[in-house]
RNA sequence: GACCCUUUCAUCUAGCGGCCAAGGAUGCUACGUUUUCAACGUAGAGACAGAGGUUCAAAUCCUCUAAGGGUCGCCA
């Protein structure tokens, strides 16, 4: 059975790249019917928080993303390590190392100064003699010497890494506390992981936990290296760059689908499609094919999806969503036509809601440039006659096509171009040049608040004459 | 600096030696539609990092160069 894990540690909210390989992890095990873990890394005490671990429970439950059987805590598994510390003590694959961390700092300064990687000397990698006073000892595991570390990464393709750029990493502080590459080499192999996905930052972990997993006798689960995703300059992702907190971009007006549907293609594609479903991602996402390449993020094509995962979606659904932007409408007895009229001229949920109060609201007040040139010559005479004209109606109009035989009649009448009612009458509505039809506004409104914003507008421009 | 990884339009990508004078998508530019904007439709501009091989044939394989990135913690 196919067992994937996130393995986040509980420092900071969940970051967008996080959550992509949360995702590809997800994928692949509901891909096989498979199981998809979460596990929190929190083997370093003094970093811990909780309101880490609610911020990314609180991302995953909002773009949907389940996980199978408990959440696992390292913190609460150190009597389990420490008994493979033991065992790897016993057995001679471990050793008490009993340099102190200054000099350390010395040898790893020298060893940049003669121009090579830092890494342990394996000093006490055969100590036998009398341990140096004072010293709490470290726990280090005994990697390979000679050789080369070889693994075939799903991504990347093999791997190869000589041994003696892998030193004898500390498993176990001085405090006798378990470290990272020990663990999770642990955990992944005793929660019977059968891929690990993560982001190529891990990469050089990987030969480290391979030393693990050998000297416990563990079998290595298939490794993926997900390359990073960039800024749109093709720089790292910072906090400058906008958006990486996932929770900001609910704040923004993204819908879960949208947010999932762009991360699955940084990296990843199915021939050339670009519209996925969850369970169309499902169905047809592969490990296998993940890009070697990084990526960078784009914004636009964000928005281009959410635009279109907003014009997807049913009303019903849309106008619950939209009770969490400011905008209540349940019940509004022209609903269907209300968000048809507007769903298509927003990017974002925020300017869907903007729109939406654009028409629900009579204008507070008129967009300069637009009621001067809209607002000129004989505007409000006509506007008024319009108006008179449209009260006769009151009650038998409902629907746009009807309103819109109204204004036909009425430049047929007037014998006059349609813009020059269209135009004045549209910022009279909405109190701009652009916007949804003025069909559907009137037909939304009705003919009394119609009737109501044309007195406004004539107001106005009486007043400013 | 050492080690490892990467490199197709501005961006996401297709491509697995002949189907490629390189396809799709976003964005951009026109045009159409519309009373306006948006949406939509049609068209257009736009890339194999560079140099050498291998081969009848290379975006695809090999080598080098260059540029980007990652890692070098008693962090994860």
């Amino acid at each position: 059975m196919t067992v994937t894990r996130f393995a986040p540690s509980p420092t900071g909210y969940l970051h967008i790249g996080g959550l992509r390989t949360a995702l590809f992890s997800w994928l692949t095990a509901r891909h096989h019917h498979g199981r998809f873990l979460l596990r929190i890394e929190d083997t370093d005490l003094s970093r811990n928080s909780q309101e880490a671990l609610k911020a990314i429970l609180e991302a995953f439950q909002w773009v949907g993303l389940d996980y199978d059987g408990d959440v696992v805590y390292q913190s609460q598994r150190f009597d389990l390590y420490r008994q493979y510390i033991d065992k790897l003590l016993k057995e001679g694959k471990a050793y008490r190392c009993y340099m102190s961390r200054e000099e350390l700092d010395i040898l790893r300064e020298e060893q940049m100064a003669r121009k090579e990687r830092a890494r342990y000397d394996g000093r006490y990698r055969d100590f036998t003699g009398t341990p140096p006073a004072g010293v709490e000892p470290v726990i280090r595991i005994k990697a390979p010497l000679e050789g080369n570390i070889i693994f075939e990464d799903g991504v990347k393709g093999e791997i190869c890494i000589a041994a003696d750029e892998v030193d004898d990493f500390i498993i176990a502080r001085s405090d006798g506390t378990p470290t990272y590459n020990f663990v999770v080499a642990i955990d992944d192999a005793l929660m019977g992981l059968t891929e690990v996905i993560r982001g190529d930052d891990h990469l050089y972990n990987t030969p480290k936990q391979i030393v693990v997993y050998k000297a416990l006798g563990f079998t290595l689960p298939k490794f993926y290296h997900v390359a990073m995703i960039n800024n749109e300059q093709g720089k790292k992702l910072s906090k400058r760059d906008g958006a990486t907190d996932v929770m900001a971009y609910q704040k923004l007006g993204f819908l879960p689908e949208a947010l999932l549907n762009f991360l699955v293609r940084l990296g990843w594609s199915h021939g050339d499609q670009e519209i996925f479903s969850i369970s169309e991602m499902i169905e047809l996402f592969d490990p296998k094919d993940i890009n070697k390449s990084a990526s960078s993020y784009n914004l636009d094509k964000l928005l281009w999806l959410n635009a279109h995962y907003i014009k997807n979606m049913p009303n019903d659904k849309l106008v619950t969503t939209l009770a969490d932007y400011g905008v209540s409408i349940e019940g509004h007895d022209k609903l269907e036509m209300l968000l048809d009229a507007t769903k298509e001229r927003g990017k974002t949920l925020v300017e869907l809601a903007a729109q939406i109060k654009l028409v629900l609201d009579a204008p507070e007040n008129y967009d300069p440039k637009a009621a001067k040139k809209a607002f000129k010559g004989d505007a409000s005479e006509i506007l008024r006659s319009f108006a008179e004209l449209l009260k006769n109606w009151e009650g038998e109009l409902h629907f746009p096509a009807e309103y819109h035989a109204v204004l036909e009649k009425f430049v047929e009448t007037k014998e006059v171009g349609f813009g020059k009612i269209a135009q004045p009458l549209r910022v009279s509505l909405l109190g701009s040049m652009t916007g949804s039809g003025v069909d559907e506004v009137m037909a939304i409104i009705g003919v009394e608040e119609t009737v109501h914003r044309i007195d406004q507008a004539v107001f106005f421009i009486e007043k400013g004459k």
